[in-house]
RNA sequence: GUGGAUGUAGCUCAGUAGGUUAGAGCACUAGAUUGUGGUUCUAGGGGUCGCCGGUUCAAAUCCGGUCUUCCACCCCA
């Protein structure tokens, strides 16, 4: 132990206690898809650089994690590069894959790749970790799990409300407190058409997205250190000041666009949307909110995103309609819409909010003491007897100290342990120890098999 | 990528005007109790004080660097 082991910076390990609940987690998220038809896939961990690179804006360039090029990679960079060697000019030639960033560009590509044997419109969904070179903090990992569900060929805005509603589910079942934030970038894009900035269009929305966390006047600031005419912001703070419920906001900014063919656009969709969840009565909120505008390059329709109620982490969940991502894998004119949950942070709202149930702890059921080699072969059988009928059993390995083994249930939570020496044997019974109440009593493997 | 804080036993943490052999609780092992755990008592094992270097007769303690974790920014699940 000259050096202890450790594990790269932002990745965990995940023990017993945690898998249990991660699992948890997993499993109700995987039984909502798949109560809406979804159906799973598996992409590879690595993908090829070019698929990965240009897809999440600049930013998501420098969070890629590069794989090294298997063998003497040094040898095929040009000469002159190494005498003077520039991160940005060598890194194409020593490095061809990458980590996945995400779980929908490689699901556009497999799109692509598999379009001949895909039925559209194609529901999948995908749970699997992702990888990004960020730098890690409260709630943010560099190895993470997302938990795709997306739709692909299909325009109808049937599945953005159906996506709503399976994000209503998962959270419901999994009892957490959120809000649904719904907007559409071709209601930013017309207020940016509007105001007559199209060319700043990710800087505006970068900046409005901030609204909520430094104010109104931060985000003036912003846009016009990035070089929005005054007119144009004041313009804008008139569209982003006004207060009213939902449906009022709508409306008012429909007519701001009585000319932006685009922002009208934008506006129906969210109004459709809307009027659909009207009459299904979901428990979470949803919301419309200008100021969500999301990073990722891709989206060109509908966006939402969930934060959890009374738990600062973030996003919970996010996603969006994208127009054309497949286009750029050579497959054009297939739009595909679908959300992300974040199950990292929901394991983490859960832990804060005490949300996990007590039960899901609970592995074996019935233990057998191990007092020797007469007695080992004499319970065997019936832990294979338990098992049949379907209770978790098992016999402890060792003929150690009583003490260690009651000390081994107690640990694992085991509920029932099982002694069988001299005495049981003659006698042809079993006693059974209740680890709660620690009353003993003695039984038939019949009787116990009917206690559960 | 920028700024700030942090790091002592498996875990949570004490320990500075630099000075013998670095402590506690929990956990672990053994015994009190040779067939009874979760309560109690006793004993024991376990640390090159994150790592590297510097100052000093002497460094867990002071200085520099580096890494980790955490927090804010950027961005995001």
């Amino acid at each position: 132990m000259a050096q202890k082991p450790s594990i790269p910076k932002g990745t965990r390990d995940f023990s017993p206690t945690e898998m249990v609940r991660r699992n948890y987690i997993f499993d109700t998220i995987k039984s909502v898809f798949q109560l809406y038809g979804y159906l799973p896939i598996e992409t590879p961990a690595m993908e090829n650089l070019s698929t990965l690179l240009g897809k999440y804006g600049e930013e998501g360039d420098k969070l890629l994690f590069k794989i090294l090029n298997s063998g003497d990679y040094i040898s095929k960079v040009p000469n002159p590069k190494i005498q003077n060697p520039k991160t940005s000019e060598i890194t194409s030639f020593i490095s061809e894959k990458g980590l996945r960033f995400d779980l929908t560009v490689p699901f556009a590509r497999y799109v692509v790749q598999h379009r001949n044997d895909i039925t559209f419109p194609f529901k999948r969904y995908q749970i699997q970790p992702v990888w990004r070179s960020d730098r890690p903090q409260k709630g943010r990992y560099r190895e993470f799990f997302q938990c795709d569900v997306d739709v692909i060929g299909s325009k109808s805005l049937l599945n953005e409300v159906e996506l709503i509603q399976i994000i209503n589910d998962v959270f419901s079942r999994l009892s957490i407190n959120c809000t649904i934030k719904i907007n559409n970038r071709k209601v930013l894009a017309g207020i940016v058409e509007y105001i007559g900035e199209i060319e700043k269009f990710t800087s505006i929305t970068v900046a409005i997205d901030k609204l909520d966390k430094i104010g109104i006047d931060n985000v003036k600031q912003e846009l016009s250190l990035v070089g929005v005419s005054e007119k144009a912001i004041r313009q804008l703070s008139s569209i982003l000041d006004f207060e009213g419920d939902m449906n009022e906001n709508v409306v008012y900014l429909g007519k701001f666009f009585e000319s932006v063919e685009i922002g009208k656009e934008g506006i129906n969709e969210v109004k459709k949307v809307l009027s659909y969840l009207d009459g299904l009565n979901l428990s979470s909120k949803v919301e419309f909110d200008l100021t969500l505008a999301r990073g990722l390059n891709y989206y060109t329709g509908a966006i939402i995103e969930v934060v959890a109620s009374d738990v600062q982490i973030g996003s919970i969940c996010g996603g969006g309609r994208y127009d054309d991502l497949t286009g750029i894998f050579g497959l054009p004119d297939v739009s595909g819409v679908g959300v992300s949950f974040g199950a990292d942070r929901i394991y983490d709202v859960m832990l804060e909010k005490n949300l996990f149930p007590e039960g899901a702890q609970e592995t074996t059921q019935v233990m057998f003491v191990n007092f020797g080699e007469k007695e080992q072969k004499y319970c065997l059988p019936f832990t294979h007897q338990l098992r049949s009928s379907g209770i978790n059993a098992e016999l402890f390995p060792e003929p150690a100290k009583l003490k260690k083994q009651m000390n081994y249930a107690n640990n694992k939570n085991i509920p029932f342990v099982v002694l069988v020496g001299d005495n049981e044997m003659k006698g042809n019974y079993l006693t059974v120890k209740n680890m709660n109440s620690g009353e003993q009593k003695q039984m038939s493997l019949e009787e116990i098999i009917s206690q559960f």
